[in-house]
DNA sequence: CTGAAAGCGCTAACAA
DNA sequence: TTGTTAGCGCTTTCAG
């Protein structure tokens, strides 16, 4: 690769003067053409490694989250890329596995690498983000929270759950079961909370802890639990997922029991992704994941740019899709 | 940050010693006592921008895809990050869009950044990697070809697209049309030629002209094709669709008109994400995404050690997953 | 085995 | 507006 000075030599500048064409700071016309040209002759791209190691920062943002093959992160990942991207910053994005330590090496190398900040999905509320954090660079946490004070973008999970399971006493079903992910992952039991609040108000004759089931936020997760659920004494005649990939092993093993939604009642927190199924079978509490994305990347930024108010929360909507389900058995 | 200065200086030694404990080189035991002790107590960690800038090349490397939302990308992503993770490799990961622009934009960040390597799944067969190449950095294609000479890692598209419509005459359908990606992307044209050359062996009396529909690689595009394809004065029995999204898609519409699964044929090259239909429904071919990632990420990481062979090209095996649907209609 | 010192390519004072 | 120059933090000869 061509550097900085060759570029300066063949354009008959200094070396600042190259810097500063790419730079946009004040070159008179003649040498910006000049530098351009020579430039374009020797197809020279300026070394990211060389200004970050001078500017002590790179024109990085990190995205950690826990699963990259689940849809809701990827979908809010592209809402972090677009936003980035138009700001002329990279998205370098990390799969975490829930695991603590692949976050915390993630995080490690963040710093190590000088990227600008981080957008963080945390695996779960014990995330260390203390040397990130006194190195002073912004952190945004999304879907969940820690215990630090940083910018954040969560949800409703409550009044998620709620919606969801509103819905399916609305429709008629009276034995509303619920699966939710990991007991201390606070997506998973707000959204369980939500359901309770439910059924303790409308259905308040159901054992709440009877019907639910902590699980992973995985398909086999959702499969295992539904599984268990059906093989109640008395079983459930409905379900609440409390993210999509539950939905999906939940359905799959009613489909594999001949008990396809609508006539067993399906409501779903996050939407079904690539779904089969008609859209009036299940409902579907939908989340805002590209928004989230976009919104935790817009308060990087301005983070970045060096905005130094304290630290926002901000909670996002969910709605619900498909209200309209009817009871068909 | 603490630097290797301070390190040493603290440790009592050079900042050259520091540097050959961060690296595997020959020091005596006390010193490295002396060197660790004194970077825990000062939280250092190397930086990463002044290693690349030195050595000229940092231990990361380019996942370019056009998709991160198609789980079918997500997935060899996996493998690629698993292999690179395990050689203390970074990954970042690249949306193109399918966007030519995009992923030139991108190849120059790889070169500019100092990354080791590309691992490359191309929008079309136009890619320009010329700069990129006459730099010197190895480049594996993945998925789809390049002009170029290059390692590259796909797999049997041809076969696969056969034994996808195979399966389907065998099972008793007779009007088998086919639903495939852009008429320039390699993937799309090769699957749907072995569809083609099933049809002309098996079913002669056919117009494979009239039974075939170019599309976009995405949901839209299968809803599209397959109500149009519905709307055939003698609209087909069964479908190929050629990749895991239109046959999202195609599903979703033949739903919609009643004609759910096994009783209209339909064979998807690449797995159903997430279905939530029952297993013997559908005839996939499954395709080795996982599989190709690792394989791309091994190949890449020989030629960052040096490896001059001449290109390679591996072609992955497809395999057909649920050959047992049986006509019930 | 260890240290001194040069230099990777760029940016930002400072001077002109 | 332009050039000179120091230095970001590390690795790597070269001496010792």
């Amino acid at each position: 690769m061509a550097t900085i000075y060759e570029v300066a030599k063949l354009a008959g500048v200094s070396p600042a003067t190259v810097s500063r064409v790419f730079n946009g700071a004040g070159v008179s016309v003649e040498k910006v053409a000049a530098v351009r040209e020579a430039s374009r002759e020797l197809r020279f791209t300026p070394s990211r490694a060389a200004r970050t190691l001078r500017k002590q920062s790179a024109e990085v943002i990190a995205l950690i989250i826990p699963d990259i093959e689940n849809p809701y992160f990827t979908e809010l990942a592209r809402g972090v890329e677009d936003v980035a991207q138009s700001a002329g910053y990279s998205v370098v994005l990390c799969n975490t596995d829930s695991d603590l330590e692949k976050e915390t090496t993630y995080l490690q190398i963040a710093l190590s690498e000088n990227m600008a900040g981080v957008i963080l999905a945390p695996a779960s509320d014990k995330s260390d983000l203390d040397d990130i954090l006194t190195a002073g660079r912004p952190v945004v946490t999304v879907d969940r929270q820690t215990d630090y004070d940083t910018d954040r973008v969560i949800m409703d999970n409550f009044r998620a759950g709620k919606a969801a399971t509103e819905n399916l006493v609305r429709t008629g079903f009276r034995r509303i079961a619920c699966i939710t992910g990991p007991q201390d992952v606070e997506t998973a039991y707000e959204r369980a909370d939500g359901w309770r609040a439910i059924l303790r108000q409308r259905l308040p004759d159901l054992d709440p802890d009877e019907l639910l089931r902590y699980s992973t936020f995985r398909v086999d997760g959702g499969r295992e639990a539904m599984e268990d659920l059906l093989a109640l004494p008395e079983p459930p005649d409905s379900v609440v997922a409390s993210n999509n990939l539950l939905g999906v092993g939940a359905i799959q093993v009613l489909t594999e029991h001949g008990l396809t939604p609508p006539a067993f009642g399906v409501s779903v927190v996050g939407s079904l992704p690539f779904t089969t199924l008609s859209p009036s079978a299940v409902t579907v509490v939908r989340l805002p994941a590209r928004h989230m994305g976009v919104t935790a990347a817009t308060q990087l930024l301005e983070r970045i740019a060096g905005d130094h108010q304290p630290a926002r929360t901000v909670v996002l909507p969910s709605s619900l899709e498909s209200a309209t389900a009817a009871r068909t058995s």
